[in-house]
DNA sequence: TGACATACCTATAGTTTATGTAGCTTTTCT
DNA sequence: AGAAAAGCTACATAAACTATAGGTATGTCA
C-alpha cells in the first residue's frame, strides 16, 4: 500500500495534483487508513503514470479520459483514440517547423548583436508569417 | 481598417481572446468608430498572428511579451536584446528537443494501429509503458 | 429611409489544469 | 513519549482563456 507521497514521488506529480485528479474523477477514490489517509495500490500508480505520460505528450485530460475508457473496456474500436493521436502528431510537427524558424531568427539577432551595429528584429516577422498555417487555426487546445 | 471579427477570422482567435489580450496590455488599444467599435490596422493583425503562433509553440504570454518588446524597441541596448534572445534561444532549443521525442513516441503509437479493438491499441500501449519514454519528467508546463 | 440580421459593446462569471496556504491531525522515527 | 514529517480539508490564487447576459452599432435589402 502506497501513501499519496509515495505516489507523488514515483510519478513526479504534486500531491495536490493527485487529489485534484481524484476530485474530478480521473483517479478512483482510494482506501483510507483508520486516521483517514489515502492508501493506494500499484494499479493506481500505473494509472497515474499513464495520465502523466499523456499530459507530457500534450493530451488534454479529456483526451486522456477517453484513452482510459478505451483501456477499461478494450472491446471498443480504437480508431477514435488513434485519430486523437494523429492530430497530436500533426501539431507537434507544425510546432517544430515554427521553432526552427524562430531559432534561426534568434541566432541571427544574436550574431548581429555581436557585430555591434543597430539591429532590426524580425522575430515578429518569422512567427507572424501566415503562409504555412492555413490548416491549423483551431489547434491550440487539443482534442 | 479591420473589425475585431475580421481579425478573429484571419488569425483563428476568438473575439473575446483578442479583447482579453488588449485588457492585459499585449495588444495595443485600437482606434474606435463613432459608435465605439474597435478598428485595427494590418500591423495589429501581424502582432496577433505572432502571439497566436507563439502560443501554439507553447510559449507563455510573458515570454511572448519579451519577444514583442524586442520587436517594438529594436534600438535597445545590445546587451539587453542579446540576453533576452539568448535566454529564449535556450528555451526554443529545449522545446525542439522535447518535441522530437514526442514526435517519435507519437509515431510509435500510431504505427500498427489499424483501428481495430482496444485490445491491441498501440496508443494505449505506448501510454502505459513509460520505459521507452525519453521525455523528461518535469516538463509539462512551459517556461 | 427604415427594418432587420449580424456583429459589436461591457461586465461578469465560469473553465481547465493545476498550485499555494492555513490550520489541524495522523504517522513515523528516535 | 515527543517531535518531525507527512497527510487532511477547505479555500484562494494563477494563467489563459471562454461563455453568457443584456444592450448598442453597422450594414444591407426592400
Amino acid at each position: 500500500m502506497l501513501s499519496i507521497g509515495a505516489l507523488s514521488r514515483q510519478t513526479g506529480t504534486k500531491v495536490q495534483t493527485i487529489r485534484y485528479y481524484e476530485q474530478i474523477g480521473l483517479m478512483n477514490e482510494p482506501g483510507r487508513t483508520e486516521g483517514g489517509q489515502r492508501r493506494y495500490h500499484v494499479s493506481d500508480l500505473d494509472r497515474l503514470a499513464f495520465i502523466r505520460h499523456g499530459r507530457q505528450l500534450g493530451f488534454s485530460l479529456d483526451a486522456i479520459c477517453e484513452f482510459l475508457d478505451l483501456s477499461d473496456n478494450p472491446d471498443q474500436s480504437c480508431s477514435h483514440v488513434d485519430s486523437i493521436a494523429q492530430r497530436q502528431l500533426v501539431q507537434v510537427r507544425q510546432r517544430m517547423l515554427r521553432l526552427r524558424a524562430l531559432e534561426a531568427e534568434l541566432e541571427r539577432m544574436i550574431a548581429n548583436c555581436d557585430g555591434g551595429s543597430g539591429q532590426d528584429c524580425n522575430v515578429l516577422k518569422v512567427l507572424s508569417d501566415h503562409s504555412e498555417c492555413l490548416t491549423d487555426h483551431d489547434s491550440i487546445g487539443e482534442g
